[in-house]
DNA sequence: GACACCGCTGATACCGTTCTCAATTGACCC
DNA sequence: GGGTCAATTGAGAACGGTATCAGCGGTGTC
């Protein structure tokens, strides 16, 4: 490859050969190849229509052939911008984040960006080394993606005078762009479903007190009781943290009921997981004593036994959205600040008519 | 915040005021503010013995109040050190590598470096995009997860003369540092604890023919039948393709068989998602009819109905080692080349005594 | 014949850091 | 009083690109 210093270093002087450093060939070196100035191999390599095109493409062609590959630092350095965007999210090892990640960094990938990844765990000391991560590599923008992080935090996201779109945010208002799905339409069709099947002890499962989209989902399901004149009973509303092993206790609850619900609308397939699991050591079948829903049909929610009815997140889609959103921002341009997608309902076998039962006593 | 080339233009033209662009604080408008030279800042932000004390205190104060962040742009050029990885896997929409990636990025955040997520899709376009960005943005290192990448792309990692660390590499030899589960040890486990339940007709599902970790599995379940002296049957060795879909269908053909198997050892956890599914959508139950066993355990694995016996890989840890092994290569330190973690079994429902049947019709 | 213009090229500044080396100061010693 | 030394600081050069502007020969215009 090359040397460090090439032609400063007197020329034949071997004694200090072992110091010098291989690097990747820099502009100067091709242009010395070449025997132009390396402004000129600059203007070349990006397809400039002031250089001669029989040059442009002899220019080409040694770059190529010394493995030249132009330094992102140094133009960002000099253009003042990375073309770089940061994503964080609560944590990749979530298979609602890892898809939307996914959407993100292809979208990224497509239009020459790179994709810095953090996860932010949920942690406040963690979030502000992020931020800070960020800040430094100067990144051109950011996507936050289902973040349960504090207010506290926001402030300094913005700080960075750098464009935000936030997927499915948890905090409403906070900020002007993000992509979102259509959570209240969304449980709403589910407990439609459900009580057009005959169940009326329709019970929700929930997030963690407070977040946005459990809010919305909630109001989703009231909306449909209500439309229907079926009475909202407050025991059969409980709350899980949108994970498995909160389900199966917050699910224990309602089993443990006088009356328990014959149908479950949870917050997400996550919860409905531990839901089912639930039902299940208690000796309960799904859907013949209890039906259950999800809501996010992630990958495994087809595989279950029994299938799982839910609501469909096109979660790449969203990301991909997020993505376009912010490609729009990043250049200057207007862009939608609140994009809505649609939630469509999958109904699959977690979900029956319900038995006209009465007092029927629980198997344990 | 601060202005472009302050100080340059005339005091109290405003005519170009409207043309300046707003910036992040430098180092030298610190300095400024500081009445100090820019390398003292530097120094003092460095936190260099080099410097007096209370000058540095007054700096650091200074810059934290113009809200200064140092440009890992800048810093990146003149060290070429970026501080930045770069991480090549096939999917992040993908619980296995999802849970690989976090690993990986909180031990990197832990050491202070940012990582580039990106997706190859085992997609030869998106390889050599992906590598070309790396090579870039001048990442310090590289990680590939679980690539599934032909042999022609890894030549082109090489050359970016940049440490590289594989986990699960599927293609022997080729690179010199990975981290590996114990492949052979896990299935052997799995088909031993299959026969210690009175299994003999024990199929194996692969994974596409000529992965390393697909022969490394089935060399272990071809040991535990050896060690068990029960022959191995050629019609009971399928594949698939690490995903459900391919999984059915290849479960589908096993139990086409005359003498269907009355066990399942599964090359990873999604193929014995198809495979369960399969033999319910039979009529058959699981695992009074089929035991199915899986491989990774990821975190589905515990909710499946019955619960699936399976090999635990710790992914996190993996990622963990992989990022560890890392830091060392490109701090210039020696290592370990292989590091190989076993493998753990966890026994679940999904697995029980063999029928002592003969001749059971499938129901259909 | 002076001049503008066109197509192309080169010189040079600049981006925001770190690094190298020289300069300054004061203390101390002989 | 001059020299050495340590502690601290500053001047200026890198790093590898892009941007700006000037220069060059040739041609067309008036």
């Amino acid at each position: 490859m090359f040397e460090k210093n090439e032609g400063k270093v007197p020329v034949g002087s071997y004694a200090d050969v072992p110091k010098r450093v291989l690097r990747q060939p820099s502009i100067k070196d091709i242009a010395r190849l070449a025997r132009v100035s390396h402004p000129t191999v600059s203007r070349a390599l990006q397809n400039s229509p002031l250089v001669n095109a029989e040059t442009a493409a002899r220019i080409r062609k040694i770059a190529d052939e010394a493995g030249y590959r132009a330094s992102a630092v140094a133009r960002g350095l000099v253009t003042r911008r990375t073309r770089t965007i940061g994503l964080v999210v609560t944590t990749v090892a979530d298979p609602f984040a890892s898809e939307v990640v996914c959407g993100i960094e292809q979208t990224a990938n497509d239009h020459g960006y790179s994709v810095f990844l953090a996860d932010s765990n949920a942690d406040p000391v963690r979030e502000r080394k992020v931020v800070r991560a960020f800040a430094e590599q100067r990144v051109d923008g950011i996507i936050v993606t289902s973040s349960r992080v504090g207010a506290l935090y926001l402030p300094l996201l913005e700080e960075m005078m750098v464009p935000i779109v936030l997927v499915n945010d948890q905090f409403p208002g906070a900020f002007v762009h993000s992509v979102m799905i259509a959570n209240l339409e969304g449980t709403r069709a589910v407990t439609e479903h459900l009580i057009g099947l005959g169940h009326r002890r329709i019970a929700y499962l929930g997030d963690q007190f407070g977040y946005q989209s459990d809010v919305e989902r909630l109001a989703g399901y009231r909306a449909a009781l209500d439309a229907a004149g079926v009475a909202l009973i407050p025991e059969l509303v409980v709350h899980g943290d949108g994970k498995p092993e909160a389900a199966i206790k917050a699910m224990g609850k309602l089993l443990d009921l006088a009356h328990p619900p014959t149908a479950v609308c949870c917050y997400n397939d996550m919860s409905a997981l531990g839901a089912m699991r639930q039902i299940r050591v208690r000796g309960l079948r799904v859907p013949e004593d209890v039906s259950v829903a999800g809501f996010d049909d992630l990958f495994f929610s087809s595989y279950t036994q029994p299938p799982l009815t839910t609501v469909r997140q096109p979660m790449r889609r969203m990301g991909q959205l997020a993505m376009e959103n912010l490609l729009k921002l990043m250049s200057g341009e207007e862009s939608v600040a609140k994009i809505r997608v649609e939630a469509e309902l999958i109904v699959r076998e977690s979900t029956a008519k319900a038995r006209m039962v009465r007092g029927r006593g629980r198997r344990s």
